[in-house]
DNA sequence: TGAAATGTTGGGGCG
DNA sequence: ACGCCCCAACATTTC
């Protein structure tokens, strides 16, 4: 093979099925060198959780991937230019990415290396449709949901998702790669991964088992289910896309042969819709969408920050949320509204300290979803929710967690209150805490706010920095 | 993919 | 028999 080798460079693509810049790479018959860089000049390290996922997530792809992986460390530039140098490599082949700095070192990178005479080939992989290629009549950006929706399923052709390569020819001598242990993506000093791993099945064949499991029953009940985080009735395929090892593509078509998925699917529209956003927001996760919201009178308090992050606020659907959080890497969708509405509504913290946390805990931590969606429920956001929207946050226990199963999951110090009172035990008459074996500001906390002041606290507030704004 | 306040309706108890 | 009141149930408005 006299072949000049071509690079194939993982990001968060981590997959061989119907992956386009592998499947290019294989379809030029020459020598690959497949590396995944740990970027270190990245704006927006992966949190811990997400670290913790992708160790799993490389060894799986390793696992999956005939040729063999090269782990380097460093900026992405200066790795790709002594492969370049080391192997004669000619052709450099990658899926896109849209968060901003990426974009920017893509950009960068892209254009040094065809001033050098190397081919340089970019794909679209991990979304359904580029976000500039879903335009409104007067070829704006869609801000709102529903058309935005209604247009990419027309513009969305689905072609068949690419089948993995039969053939793939390695890069044939070795080269110098880190060893994936000395990454220390896994947590030592505590330990908290293997809590999780129970969990989760990290890499493609988990992705494919999830959505197969998901398809064959929980989806003809998603409507309902999917609001019920004490059942399992959503699809936990979040972490698997966030990491590309399934793609968006790969679920459509899996969905085109099931009835009833059209409610699911709306909700990929979601990620789809959130990607958009951010591709013409490029600061969507660190400035408001909608810029009256600068003049909002966030709190400072750092105590109530840690109590929420701790699941410490009193309220039993808030703390269980976010003690699920903390010990398995996820929180159901509904239970996120309503965190993210206490942190922000009830407490009065900026909604950046939300997605800060969240970004770290959370294996789905997505820069596209995980920044619009705080920015929906803060009201700053495109398409958000009203302000004036406030979750109620032990109705919305009642509501959706009607058997206590998923308080009592995760708050198990009230496991033995009656479900009368489950959701508002500062409402129990002295004989039923005892009973249940409940001290009040002992073995779990009073509320952190009132509820009712706190709505109206913020709901003034609101008012206010609408009166300043005009 | 809200919650709370306010308004409306109608059945039933009761003098 | 009738009017009055209460209040649950539902609808509408407001934040």
């Amino acid at each position: 093979m006299t072949d000049n080798p071509i690079i194939l460079w993982f990001r968060r693509d981590l997959r061989i099925t119907d992956n386009p810049a592998l499947s290019r790479a294989a379809d030029t018959g020459k020598p690959i060198i497949a590396v995944f860089i740990d970027e270190s000049d990245a704006d927006k390290p992966l949190g811990a959780a997400s670290l913790w996922w992708l160790h799993y997530s490389l060894t799986s792809l390793m696992n999956d991937l005939d040729v063999p992986l090269i782990l380097r460390r460093g900026q992405a530039a200066d790795i790709l230019d002594e492969l370049i140098q080391d192997t004669g490599a000619d052709h450099v082949v990658w899926n896109r990415r849209y968060e901003k700095d990426g974009i920017e070192r893509d950009t960068v990178i892209k254009s040094a290396l065809t001033d050098r005479g190397l081919k340089v080939e970019s794909f679209k992989a991990n979304l359904l449709n580029e976000p500039w290629e879903v335009k409104t009549k007067s070829d704006t950006y869609y801000k709102v949901f529903t058309p935005y929706w209604r247009a990419a399923r027309e513009v969305f052709t689905p072609d068949a998702p690419l089948s993995a390569p039969k053939n793939m020819n390695a890069y044939a001598d070795d080269l110098r790669t880190d060893k994936l242990e000395d990454w220390k993506l896994l947590p030592t000093r505590p330990d908290w991964g293997s809590k999780m791993l129970p969990y989760w099945t990290p890499g493609s064949e988990g992705a494919r088992e999830a959505l197969t499991e998901f398809l064959n029953g929980p989806v003809q009940t998603y409507t309902n289910d999917r609001n019920r985080p004490d059942k399992k009735g959503t699809s936990k395929l979040s972490p698997h896309l966030a990491f590309g090892e399934i793609s968006p593509r790969e679920i459509w078509q899996a969905c085109e042969s099931v009835e009833q998925t059209d409610k699911f699917m709306s909700e990929i529209g979601w990620r789809e819709f959130s990607y958009n956003l951010l591709y013409h927001n490029p600061n969507l996760a660190t400035e408001n969408f909608r810029s009256d919201f600068d003049a909002f009178p966030w709190k400072k308090d750092n105590e109530a920050l840690e109590r929420w992050q701790a699941g410490q606020t009193g309220y039993p659907f808030v703390d269980a949320g976010m003690r699920e959080l903390w010990q398995t890497g996820w929180q159901h969708n509904r239970v996120r509204m309503v965190t993210a509405s206490f942190l922000i509504k009830h407490l009065m913290l900026d909604w950046r300290r939300g997605e800060e946390w969240f970004w770290d805990c959370l294996v789905d931590a997505d820069p596209a979803s995980n920044a619009a969606s705080w920015q929906w429920v803060a009201g700053s956001g495109a398409d958000a929710a009203p302000y004036f929207r406030i979750f109620n946050p032990f109705s919305q226990g009642e509501k959706f967690d009607k058997n206590g199963d998923y308080v009592r999951r995760y708050v198990p110090e009230l496991k033995d209150l009656p479900n009368k009172y489950l959701n508002r035990p500062w409402e129990a008459p002295e004989d039923v805490l005892e009973k249940a074996g409940v001290v009040l500001g002992q073995t779990y906390p009073k509320p952190i706010v009132d509820h009712k002041a706190a709505r109206e606290r913020a709901l003034a507030a609101y008012k206010e920095t609408r009166a300043e704004k005009k």
